[in-house]
DNA sequence: CGAAAATTTGACATGACTCAACTGGAGTGG
DNA sequence: CCACTCCAGTTGAGTCATGTCAAATTTTCG
């Protein structure tokens, strides 16, 4: 199962892990391969599952009513995504969950992930964390489009995800950020 | 203790109480009047308690490179607030807590609180229910700043909060809102 | 290789900002 | 009760950042 090293890396950062505990962790988590494009959910549905990302990335946006994608967030390895509100409240959810490249994944049911935050202390922290840390991205993302102008964001964007505009197409980018693709590439060179 | 009124109600909302219980509410909370522009958290404080708001609004804001002010949330009656944030982590807050106008409320000691959220069942329900609030708020801020415009904003803030305009001085609506007084003027004859 | 999509660039339009001047109401002291 | 001051809010003129649309160029991928 050497899927599951990165998964126990990111663990292991907030709470020690043990043989027993490993165990549980990699009977209740599924690998899954992702193609570009892919969704793993839709408006509508049901958020039901949480994604622990090995390689690859997603974006989470929602469709304004003109039609334009509104990128909310990316989710890069290493992270732990879902569409919180929809997984806690159980209620459909109003935004897509889609691949921007070929993505390699470990997932697990909502019922399954609820137990062992229960029942293993080491999950327990593991919620918690994301619980805070969701909280705490969405506010810097607020001061960051109330108090800073284009090329501002941009040069924040590249500090927390260095290397994005080589890997994530940059229409995609410039939703992101709040801009239009053509304030993207002219503000690029003022980098 | 006929304040204790709008805090039941709040809470029953959510999860049934019994005299038992309010008891222990009454125990538990403090009453305390504040006047216009005094603040309930400063930069760099940690925020120790939270906050039930029976009259009165505050807002909390973060002070940006440039010295502006940067008002994230208006917090009204029957509202809990509290920089969750610093309240969680422990750590010093980045943000401002202050009166727009005289203001009662009701605090809580974040140990005390914490104590509550073990062992009365409507309170754990309480403190769920705000970080989801909290969370949920925050994304639609997000959508709100990355796809409107001035005119639309203030449309929403309309919705969320009618007649927010002829309580809240409307500088500080307008760095609520993400733009400049001189355009709140201005737009707010196109309503 | 060739079609389709993404990105860049130019010309122009426009929404929001800046700064200064003006208006009006709230509070204060004579 | 008036006159004065002090903010908050409004308004006008000019500027600047970002958006729009079309065309040129590059990249991607079947």
């Amino acid at each position: 199962m050497k899927e599951f090293g990165p998964l126990y890396a990111y663990i292991e950062k907030l709470h020690p892990l043990n043989e027993e505990v490993k165990e549980r962790i990699v009977k209740s988590f599924v690998f899954k391969r992702i193609s570009k494009n892919e969704f793993l959910l839709q408006e509508g549905e049901v958020c039901k599952f949480n994604y622990f990302i090995l390689k690859g990335s997603l974006r989470l946006y929602k469709i304004d009513p003109k039609g334009e994608e509104l990128i909310r967030y990316f989710a890069l390895e290493n992270k732990f995504v879902s569409n919180l509100t929809s997984f806690i409240t159980g209620l459909p959810s109003e935004e897509f969950i889609q691949a921007n490249e070929k993505t390699e994944l470990l997932y697990i049911p909502k019922a399954v992930f609820l137990e062992l935050v229960e029942n293993l202390p080491a999950i327990n922290r593991v919620y918690r964390n994301m619980l805070e840390k969701a909280y705490i991205t969405s506010q810097k993302r607020i001061y960051q489009f109330q108090g800073l102008n284009a090329v501002d964001r941009l040069r924040w964007l590249l500090e927390e995800y260095p290397g994005i505009l080589s890997r994530i197409p940059n229409r995609l980018v410039a939703s992101y950020l709040g801009i239009t693709p053509y304030t993207l590439s002219r503000i690029k060179s003022e980098l």
